[in-house]
DNA sequence: AACCAAATGTGATCTATATCACAAAATGCT
DNA sequence: AGCATTTTGTGATATAGATCACATTTGGTT
């Protein structure tokens, strides 16, 4: 409760928005945590108390299927975490684990609630975030199950250099496992795609570190499947 | 404009918030169009000016996917339509048809926002919609992608019994390619699981008619995949 | 440094479902 | 009523990717 919203330099475009005395009260309302790799920051079952805002690091929303884990999305900081699923029902319908380290701050559901309620460019900002997430899951959704493992796989890796990492190499940070479960291909089969691609030099790999030698290659894959 | 809002006994929980100038300014700055099957009430690509409202009626969110056009989910009255194409971006990132005769209020976005603003309660209620919509989204997802066939065919059929005409005997009005289109599979595919559910006494189909005479059976093989 | 567990690589098979190619119904139009 | 178009049914075949079964590498732990 220490830790003052007011200085904090990575609020969300909501949080801006809100006037001094609102900014304690979340302040107040609200605690920072620290995870590791691996470790559980909303828990599908559970009951959902708080609201999670993502403010450094990387995590994995999934949610388990009727046969195997699928991860939905991976997010980066800063960003609200499971606001759908903590408002959408008294138990959470899916899960969020860290990827790295990250900080999570824990708003009480009942003061987030209040701010909605008492600030109208706080609530707005809040709705905008989630339409945009609604057609990022459509989009990704059509691409899921359409594309064949090429084009979803070079998907991934453009994301993560575009999206997440704004470079051309970087570390993976996720096993060939999980990749699978973002776009449904197995294990076996992004190990061998990856293989392949460093054939065509179209990137080069070394361990979890990747590095794109080719992204119009890379790109042109990834559009025509 | 002089369909009165006020007099509207399909209101949307959202809007039985309304205080009655709200009502009034709603009434003002609202349009309402009837559809037929085929119609499209949104379009994919065109500007976003208005959000609809489907005040009776079928309608199906689609997108133009990589390969071909992915029907997302069908929506039955009363329900928001495409709020977040309309306020994530400028421009419509889906599509919305009717599927039969429907009634659509377009209601002027400035509008729909000035009362998002003024009224917090409003705000909540649409809120919450979109909460429940991308959960929703979350697991249709991993259902298709996880699931064989005959599980997905299943649920297309339980969803329709239980979520949209809330009985055991009722038309499809989708095409097989539309079904397919819905859950990923063809319509050649579509059109053998039927038969062979008919095959196995689960189902009774005529025409577009369907009726459901094993239901747990049909419980069970959606589940089961 | 030595060990164990987890993560990867890679070939040989198998299989669910797509594709293709028609025929037969159903539907809509003039 | 009759013709054209769209929708459906069904067999034969093809294929992308899963599965299985190991070998190998990597990384963390005592």
């Amino acid at each position: 409760m220490k830790d003052d919203c007011k200085l904090c330099t990575i609020k969300s475009s909501a949080a801006t928005k809100l006037k001094d005395e609102e900014i304690s009260q979340l302040s107040f309302n609200c605690t920072t945590v620290r995870f590791q790799k691996g470790d559980s920051i909303i828990r599908q079952g559970n009951f959902s108390t708080n609201i999670a805002y993502l403010r450094k690091g990387l995590a994995k929303v999934h949610i388990t299927g009727p046969y195997h884990e699928q991860i939905v999305r991976v997010v980066n900081a800063p960003s609200y975490l499971g606001m759908p699923t903590t408002f959408g029902d008294k138990i959470n319908q899916y899960s969020v684990t860290s990827i790295n380290s990250t900080e999570v701050c824990f708003i009480d559901i009942g003061t987030f609630k209040y701010l909605f309620m008492v600030n109208s460019k706080f609530a707005y900002e809040i709705m905008m975030e989630l339409c945009r997430n609604e057609l990022e899951v459509y989009n990704r959704c059509a691409n899921r199950t359409q594309k064949q493992m090429r084009g979803k796989i070079a998907d991934v890796i453009l994301e993560f250099s575009d999206k997440i990492f704004l470079s051309d190499q970087f570390d993976i940070p996720l096993a060939h496992e999980e990749i699978g479960n973002l776009v449904d291909v197995t294990r076996e089969s992004v190990s061998r795609v990856l293989s392949e691609f460093e054939k065509d030099d179209i990137l080069k790999t070394s361990g979890k570190k990747i590095e794109i030698l080719n992204k119009e290659k890379l790109k042109f894959i990834s559009e025509t499947g």
